[in-house]
DNA sequence: TAACCAGGTTTCCTTGAGGTAACTCGATAG
DNA sequence: CTATCGAGTTACCTCAAGGAAACCTGGTTA
């Protein structure tokens, strides 16, 4: 007799693909990084690029579009000579920190259980 | 006179990579949903696939193996016949629930607002 | 005998994201 | 006059993660 597939108990209302949409915003190399370097605060270009060394213009260039897009992040530019950009989290995208704060606990507490 | 680049605030003790090496736990294609359809209780290889309609059997077994060595879930083979596998959210696994749903309210809220 | 099941593995192929490096632009400092 | 800076572009390449499809295994049922 074949093994029932057992419905699945998660209620999933909206639409049943929401998390994959949701994920999509910080997807993307490094783009996590990004919002967590400008927790703290906004952070200009080249900040940014040293804040995480192993990026490139071009990608970091891509993530700040995207993610200022999709509304994470705003783009502010100062009139200095040469003018300068600094980025910042908007309201929303400030929400992300606590969960990637969650994600880097659990990581960091998975890390701890398999080096001990 | 060059810009300055400010010292980033961001209190970052531990290790300057710790949310690159944190996030990689749910990298990879599909995991957050594996994980997010795991979290009402356990499910069969079988069954996650249809949770996921566009997974490949390749790349779920894959997910799956990862997400095992990496402590987020278990694997456990109940003896029927046929054998069945049923996997599960570890402790640990399941406190990355919480994330995921703040990761997906705020995607949620950034939708409606560009729909507005 | 043949087909089906669960739970995968194997092979092969493609694609697009990301890396590197060079270049742009306008302003200013030496 | 030329080098530097901040903030990016552009062109080019590469390669590994994913997708598709076929196959496997051991047991069961028709």
């Amino acid at each position: 007799m074949p093994l029932k597939v057992r419905k699945n108990q998660s209620p999933d209302p909206p639409q049943p693909c929401m998390l994959t949409h949701c994920m999509a915003v910080i997807s993307g190399a490094w783009a996590a990084n990004v919002i967590w370097s400008l927790r703290a605060g906004p952070r200009r270009f080249n900040e940014l690029r040293t804040d995480i060394p192993p990026i490139s213009a071009k990608v970091l260039s891509a993530r700040l579009t995207e993610l200022e897009q999709r509304g994470v992040l705003s783009r502010n530019v100062q009139p200095t000579s040469p003018p300068s950009v600094e980025y910042a989290l908007t309201e929303l995208g400030g929400e992300l920190v606590p969960a990637l704060q969650a994600i880097v606990e659990v990581g960091h507490r998975l890390k701890m259980r398999d080096e001990a």
